[in-house]
DNA sequence: CAATTCCATAGACCGCAGTCTATAATCTAT
DNA sequence: ATAGATTATAGACTGCGGTCTATGGAATTG
């Protein structure tokens, strides 16, 4: 690595560490770029030579949940019933985006996510979560577990957007609202169905 | 009404007229503020002494199909059984959206839902859907086709809450996505639950 | 080592939503 | 009718995210 490169490295590391300590002391719109850049000691320049939009660094953080979907598939003992892993998993993750992002976190992550032609990182079946939820869907199909109606991808999809919608209704519904336990009630309905 | 008064309501619809136009012409964030002000031949004063925000004129937009809620209630026969009523419902409401608002509208709607310390009308539990849906569910809950373990008012919630989660996939996924063919197998999988 | 290319950064600039202030037209009170 | 209060509107202004251009110092080339 030559000199520059260091130099530009360091200037990113920088600007990514002023940033994400701001914003987690404000919240993220009540940070601006010109004050990201003028406490961390660079320019606009150089803020949209390492970042796209002042999201983009957000969502490096947001990314560090990919590391955690990972690090709980394995802690997960493998002979659960499909249906307690899938729960698990959805009260493991909603607790882990409140404490770490937040309700403002989620609401600026949600309110990017809607920015015409950005291909968002939410809408993106590759990640994590999607093939963790499917994985555990189509074992429970094998097992005769969960209904073979439908695909385990289409399944997946649908309980990640579950998850989407319970978020979402956080995000826009002020006052009390217990995210472990919103998720929890929902899919015990999901899963039983409420027709009776 | 003083002529002055008038006046003033004149301006406001020659506003709301041609913001709604220049929406349906470019969508919404392409249409700047400035421009529905020169089209209309107003001014930034008389624009914000009118509406709160831009996105102020389009809920008034949107207000409307609170009317048309109401009137499917009306056409829809009484003795339908409260599945089918629901389902019916869903797929109608997902049909008028996506013609009369579409995806950027949708888009627009559900990004500003989630601009912090606004009272969004997305969260507003008084709106004649959460009625209508709180009324068909205790029907249902009554006659006994629906599970009675959940009060009618959180299920109607529930319910409400997946027509977000899926006009929101809507708006964040690009491609192809069928909005009323979407709502109905996700309402058709939350009938019969996803347990085998 | 000199000449040339390259590229990270600085900061002026743009278009936007929304605010503030001044003003002229209308309304009210006497 | 006139003086004074009120208010709808015009448009300059602010703060924001993001773009564009210029530049100085480091890399590359001979």
């Amino acid at each position: 690595m030559t000199s520059r490169q260091e130099k530009a490295t360091a200037t990113k590391q920088r600007i990514l560490r002023t940033a994400l300590a701001l914003f987690s002391e404000k919240g993220f719109d009540r940070v601006s770029v010109d004050e990201i850049v003028r406490k961390s000691a660079t320019s606009k320049g150089a803020f949209y030579g390492h970042f796209t939009t002042k999201y983009d660094i957000f969502l490096e953080k947001f990314k560090e949940i990919d590391q955690f979907y990972r690090d709980f598939q394995d802690s997960l003992p493998e002979d659960l019933p499909a249906e307690q892993k899938i729960r698990k998993l959805a009260t493991v993750q909603m607790a882990y985006l409140r404490d770490e992002l937040g309700r403002d976190g989620i609401r600026a992550l949600y309110a990017y996510a809607l920015t015409p032609s950005v291909d968002n990182y939410l809408s993106d079946t590759e990640r994590p979560l999607y093939t963790i939820l499917e994985q555990m869907v189509s074992e429970g199909q094998a097992h005769g577990e969960l209904s073979p109606s439908v695909s385990s991808g289409r399944l997946a999809l649908l309980l990640s957007r579950s998850m989407r919608g319970t978020l979402y209704d956080w995000a826009i519904f002020d006052g009390d609202f217990d995210l472990t336990g919103e998720i929890d009630g929902w899919l015990e309905l999901l899963f039983s169905g409420i027709r009776k």
